[in-house]
DNA sequence: TGTTAAATTTCGGGA
DNA sequence: TCCCGAAGTTTAACA
């Protein structure tokens, strides 16, 4: 599991311990200790000297963190090069990647932790409760939306973007649906409408092509725009939002 | 720096330590080795027998990362509460927090390694190249987006949102600005005619309300969206993607 | 608390 | 590669 761990390691024994098990991409190498760093890409920040956890992972996706929150003070999803290197009797990481352009430097200046853990066998992830699968489900069960509703395709695409769910209603009027897993904001009304509108460019001069947003809720000013632009919203009730372990009664949607 | 550190710690040496750390919150705690992962709330996953990386930080937050990728595999942003017990002779940890309603639940099958770590002091952290920026800079040289523009206001609210900037041009029309810091996509064409909107209900009727959109590019979709709207794009070049080095050079637009 | 929008968003999918 | 959209997005700001 530890394949290796040095303590208050020397620039030189570090810069060999980082470029080793980088190299070989089959362990996770975290360093922790006193350092700055420096990121130049999409945006550019500067981290003052302080005490950092430093992770680089397998696939050579970098992250370093600082004391709190979830989020990684500095990161890099992908990197192309990944080098330590002795400099100004330091040890220096730089993690880069093209496209973007991006780089992020790392200033060891007192390591005190390097340690290199294999992380090998990862079991099965399995999520539920996607948009995926409320569309899954919802395609198999229109009239969870609207009596008669027949559902012609899913994921349509238009130039504007892909359509959830595209169907008919009981009066033969195309219905673009929009889903929403969550509470539905004026950004779901705007891309209902972008559908809309190109659903209305490919019929027809005077088609009529209905609107609605389906989702467990919607806020209010979402609500008024929707109704401003003769938009529906149907309020998909039976998706849990938070799905509760329950014995004896019947499974609710998803389950 | 470290605290404590444990090798195949048992299950109740692992629950103790784990509860004394997390307790006194001044610790960076990590837990490597073998576990099951489940997660509930506004959706709900399990992870199957893996090895994993727990990482507890300060605040009481939790990732659990896997051998790959920048995200971690489940993860719990704030933690109303943090709990280790022994169950069924293994160690459980608990991460439950309210609104939303989620709980993070890790099996500790196998722990290899436990470490406690403290990580201080924390320097300064500058970020530069955001969209606050760019708003602020262009509120002075109002002219980069077009001659003769007077800023009357930043920030200002509106019923559907925020509008970046809020000006006039040489002919006395309002006019509404979005700014996006890198390409800008069919949302921000989206926000910008919510805008544009919102003000014109605001002034007398007939009144002209013009709506441009600010960024060093544009999709093609998003430029065709806007052109049919009416609204207009306007290219802020010297904003720079990478921010690079120079010397002798005038210095660009936000440095 | 509710809503909106930014983010070095990341990530995945389709053309 | 470009583009779009989901995400357990997270995070911050503001009414």
């Amino acid at each position: 599991m530890i394949r290796e761990q040095l303590i208050d390691p020397a620039p030189d024994a570090l810069t060999s311990f980082l470029n080793c098990h980088t190299r070989t991409r089959d362990c996770l190498v975290q360093v922790a200790g006193l350092a700055e760093v420096s990121y130049r890409g999409r945006a550019a920040s500067t981290a003052e000297i302080g005490t950092y956890l430093v992770l680089i992972k397998q696939d050579g996706s970098l992250q370093i963190h600082h004391p709190t929150g979830i989020k990684p003070m500095n990161w890099q999803p992908k990197t192309d090069e990944l080098v330590a290197r002795v400099d100004e009797d330091v040890c220096m990481l730089l993690a880069s990647r093209r496209s973007p352009v991006e780089i992020v430097q790392v200033i060891f200046l007192q390591p005190h932790l390097a340690l290199a853990l294999e992380l090998k066998a990862a079991g099965g992830f399995f999520l539920s409760g996607s948009e995926a699968q409320m569309q899954e489900t919802l395609a198999h069960a229109p009239e969870l939306i609207e009596p008669g509703l027949k559902v012609l395709g899913r994921e349509l695409l238009v130039e504007s973007g892909g359509i959830d769910l595209y169907a008919q209603d009981d009066q033969g009027r195309y219905v673009v649906v929009e889903l929403k897993r969550g509470r539905a904001t004026q950004h779901a009304v705007s891309q209902l409408g972008r559908y809309v509108c190109s659903v209305q460019g490919k019929l027809p001069a005077g088609s009529v092509v209905r609107g609605i947003l389906a989702a467990p809720s919607i806020t209010g000013p979402a609500r008024l725009e929707l109704e401003s632009r003769g938009l529906e919203f149907r309020e998909i009730s039976s998706w849990p939002s938070v799905p509760v372990a329950r014995e004896g009664q019947q499974p609710s949607l998803f389950e």
